[in-house]
DNA sequence: AGTTTCATATGG
DNA sequence: CTCGCCATATGAAACT
């Protein structure tokens, strides 16, 4: 019979120890025993290709890919924990498995471990089966299985449990997806993204001193304000040296300095500029991230509350436009870079059913089609209208645009205004697969009590200006969370599809994420194939997701050479 | 000296 | 009185 999953932990020698599951979780014959994990794992999936439980996958699964050994499926049981802890109310409690099994067996919940850094070599402590506050004699497999099984039992027990089977699996997925982007890396020139600092900055200079781009500027800015020296990355400095000049700043800020009429102004904005690109992703943010030709970040799924990913490290999630031109192609391998365009309104529109809504993105630019219906072809004052239901703006004339828009959308409209009165009362909401918001925190943990706070008198309730922040908080939740639903099902979808094409040892290579944008990195000759997968896994993740949606879900794709040419 | 918070930038 | 969501990363400033 044909495993459907294998429960799977290291031995601290490099071995493994295995349990096929059934479908519900429930062992089936006993523990095999291997000598080679990477050995085992790799036959396994050849023949069979189980979804594999294990604890946690980006603990497990770069030891695989280093060795050659890829999977398709699995089930992170960490991951599946803190999903399922949260739709019960009970965010931040400890999801590792020794947590869980603490749980089931009503022992001492131990904390969980910290994460590992990144240059951390594992140990045979690691790998090894005691864990800290758990008590020894608990056999890791055991645990695994137990936990996997009862967590199989309470995703049945819950509302729409065929949405959260859906919202594990793609989790699990993403957490495959993001291990192998580790592994894989992305293309980068440490000689272009050089080469590129030194016409921005000039030469680099020895000893971590400013490059003498920073150095004239600061000279100019001091000048243009009648000082002799200035730090212009200090706000203090930059403020007092304004005001006496006579111009009182309330900060810094670029777009506050932009009102101001002085010689200084353009100067600063240009070092500014040039600084954040020299102290972020200079020369040693080249050096530390990027080896043998792949910037190899640090992703951690489930690391942001609404299930976007989050990064340890690298800062990958937010590379300025201006250093992406590094970001080239292997030769003969090109970049297709894919994004959802207008992504947000869209899954506003498939969660409240709102059809019209719906109809308003089929014509490719939503915000267009908006403003011909309800904003007298004004797109600008469309799009502040859509992006302030989103994220419950009041200010301006936002309120108008609000109102505006829910005369003719009102479902769409009223989904979010739902949530934010469930935020507002205390409440918890969902993301369309299940993914639970935090629960109102409880205010003012130290310092200075929270002005807008009167009294800690046991009430449960919340004052009205956090009440309104919460509305705000959960109001976009359910937006954002669904729509990173979205991307975790593309996501899956694509790295399943991306193993068929091109040839064995060439295939094309997931190696970008970034909330609702995707990059692969593939031969020049399979793009087309890789685009029309982009395209239909796009399609049947809005399917997979939402079912029978008129919702569309359209894709800008572009294949290049370079990150930077395609936007 | 080491740690935390603030200010400012980047990304979606 | 103010009122736009989610993040990471850096250096300066403030604090212990």
């Amino acid at each position: 019979m044909v495993a459907v999953r294998v429960a799977v932990v290291p031995t601290p020698a490099g071995g493994a120890r295995l349990r096929v599951l059934a479908e519900d979780g429930r062992p089936i014959g006993g523990a095999q025993v291997h000598a080679d994990l990477v050995e085992a794992v790799g036959v396994l999936e050849r023949a069979e290709a189980p979804r594999w439980v294990m604890a946690n996958t980006m603990e497990l699964y770069p030891r695989l890919l280093a060795a050659g050994v890829t999977v398709t499926r699995c089930h992170d049981v960490e991951l599946a924990e803190a999903l399922l802890l949260g739709y019960a109310g009970r965010w931040g409690e400890p999801r590792g498995l020794p947590a869980a099994w603490a749980r089931l067996t009503g022992a001492p919940v131990p904390p969980d471990r910290p994460p590992r850094s990144r240059d951390h070599q594992p140990t045979l402590f690691d790998a090894g089966q005691s864990t800290p506050g758990t008590p020894s004699g608990d056999d890791p497999l055991d645990m695994l299985v137990a936990v996997h099984q009862a967590q199989r039992e309470r995703m049945d027990a819950i509302d729409r449990p065929d949405r959260f089977h859906l919202l594990v699996a793609a989790e699990s997925a993403g957490a495959l997806a993001a291990a192998e982007m580790g592994h894989a890396g992305m293309p980068w020139r440490a000689d272009v993204h050089s080469a590129l600092l030194t016409e921005l900055l000039g030469p680099r200079q020895a000893h971590g001193l400013p490059p003498r781009r920073l150095g004239e500027l600061s000279e100019r800015i001091a000048a243009a304000l009648g000082d002799h020296r200035l730090h212009p990355d200090s706000p203090a400095e930059v403020v007092r040296a304004f005001a006496r000049a006579g111009i009182r700043l309330p900060s810094t800020r670029s777009w506050v300095l932009k009102e101001i009429d002085h010689p200084a102004v353009p100067l600063l904005l240009e070092y500014k500029e040039l600084y954040r690109i020299y102290t972020a992703h200079g020369w040693s943010w080249l050096a530390s991230w990027v080896r043998d030709g792949r910037f190899r970040p640090e992703y951690v799924p489930g690391g942001v509350v609404s299930g976007r990913w989050a990064t340890r490290g690298g800062g990958a999630l937010q590379i300025p436009k201006a250093v992406r031109r590094a970001a080239i192609a292997d030769p003969g391998w090109v970049l297709v870079v894919a994004d959802a365009g207008q992504l947000e309104p869209r899954v506003l529109a498939a969660l409240s059913g709102d059809d019209r809504l719906a109809l308003a993105g089929g014509g490719g630019d939503l915000y267009r089609t908006l403003a011909d219906e309800v904003f007298g072809g004004d797109r600008k004052r469309a799009k502040i209208g859509m992006l302030a239901a989103l994220y419950g703006q009041t200010s301006g004339e936002a309120s108008t645009l609000v109102a505006a828009l829910r005369r003719q959308f009102p479902r769409a409209v009223e989904y979010v205004e739902r949530a934010a009165r469930i935020g507002e009362s205390g409440g918890l909401v969902r993301s369309w697969l299940g993914r639970t918001c935090p629960p109102a925190t409880a205010p003012a943990v130290s310092g200075e009590p929270d002005p807008d706070e009167d009294g800690e008198s046991g009430d449960l309730s919340l004052s009205p200006g956090r009440a309104r922040a919460r509305g705000r908080f959960t109001r976009n939740f359910v937006v954002q969370a669904s729509a990173a639903d979205w991307a975790l099902a593309l996501l899956a979808t694509l790295r399943t599809g991306l193993t068929g094409i091109g040839a064995p040892g060439d295939r094309p290579e997931l190696v970008f994420f970034q909330h609702d944008e995707v990059m692969v990195h593939c031969r020049s000759e399979d793009a087309p194939e890789v685009v029309a997968l982009v395209e239909r896994s796009a399609a049947s993740a809005g399917r997979i997701v939402f079912g029978d949606t008129p919702v569309r879900f359209p894709l800008d794709v572009a294949t290049v050479d370079c990150y930077a040419d395609a936007k």
